[in-house]
DNA sequence: TGAACGTTAAACTTTACTTCA
DNA sequence: CCTGAAGTAAAGTTTAACGTT
């Protein structure tokens, strides 16, 4: 259980500038910088067509997915199974009976491995079946590790699935298509709730930073207030010595003897930092006017 | 050793949206 | 243009599996 959280391989560390990666992010990658609103965020998928590349990938997406099965392929010799894989026709005509879609009344049944499958259970071996119980209870059962780590990089590749690398993947690793698609679906959530854990942690930092120059600043004004009503602010004050125009400027240039300015710190301002600049790269890169 | 409890993740349901015939 | 079917993602929920006490 622990090993899955590793799995995901999600930091929660904030350093933000080392957080620019937000152009190309990886799908297994939490964003350090918060997302200015849900339609930026990479998991916003909702009102993209289907025609979009991610959903529906371009050949290079294609031709990715088959480097990636030629680099798997010996890798998923050794992998466990849930079940007896099934072969080619049956998981087509699994897909096709509609068992990708979690809508229909067909994948909705389908979808409760107790009414449908006779499974193997992957540590000893032994089959289990539901018709062992007789009731409807859905028996869940834990991927391998290796199960596991093929659909994580599959993940990388692309966190969504067309219906062909789904029946592909789900052939590969010996699983349902629909169990592939539910991993992918909550795999998608996994990685927003920890973007929002992110999203979080950074805006609490940023609220805290704002209350300590706030504090800072009310501070500072009180002292000047007590030294302005102080009589003794003016009896300190040296007399005016000679002013000198500068010409340049034609400003009253500072006596030789008066100490430098010096300048209070600039307070953290996180939307100046060079990830915020990636933030609105992002922007421009949504709204190509702006 | 087993019960109680908490956490994680697989599986499911609902909703909203797009596409297409 | 309208409509219904089909497909899918997101969000939320349920529950089996597993670790800890």
């Amino acid at each position: 259980m622990m090993a899955a959280k590793e799995d995901l391989g999600l930091s929660l560390s904030l350093n933000f500038p080392a957080a620019v990666e937000r152009n190309h992010p990886s799908p297994l990658q939490v964003n350090l910088m918060p997302r200015l609103d849900s339609s930026s965020s990479s998991f916003n998928l909702r009102h993209r067509t289907p025609n979009c590349s991610d959903s529906y990938p371009s050949s290079s997406d294609r031709h990715n997915a088959d480097v990636f099965r030629v680099e798997t392929r010996s890798f998923l010799k050794g992998i466990d199974v849930n079940r007896m894989p099934p072969t080619a026709a049956e998981a087509e005509a699994e897909e096709e009976a509609g068992v990708s879609s979690p809508n229909s009344t067909i994948s909705s049944i389908s979808g409760k491995r107790s009414e449908r499958d006779v499974l193997v259970n992957e540590n000893d071996g032994e089959r289990i079946s539901d018709d062992d119980d007789g009731d409807n209870s859905r028996k869940k059962l834990r991927l391998s590790k290796d199960q596991s780590a093929v659909l994580e990089e599959s993940f990388k590749e692309h966190n969504t699935l067309n219906p062909k690398q789904k029946l592909a993947l789900a052939k590969r690793l010996g699983l349902r298509p629909r169990q592939v698609e539910v991993w992918f679906q909550n795999r998608r959530a996994r990685t927003k709730l920890k973007q929002t854990e992110v999203d979080c942690e950074f805006l609490k930092r940023c609220c805290e930073n704002l209350t300590e120059e706030n504090r800072r600043l009310q501070k500072e004004v009180h002292e000047l207030r007590a030294l302005k009503l102080s009589p003794q602010f003016y009896m300190q004050m040296a007399p005016p010595t000679t002013l000198t125009i500068c010409p340049s400027c034609e400003r009253v240039a500072a006596p030789s003897t008066e100490k430098p300015v010096t300048h209070r710190p600039a307070p953290f301002n996180p939307w100046s930092t060079p990830a915020s600049q990636v933030v609105h790269r992002q922007m421009s890169t949504l709204n190509p006017q702006a």
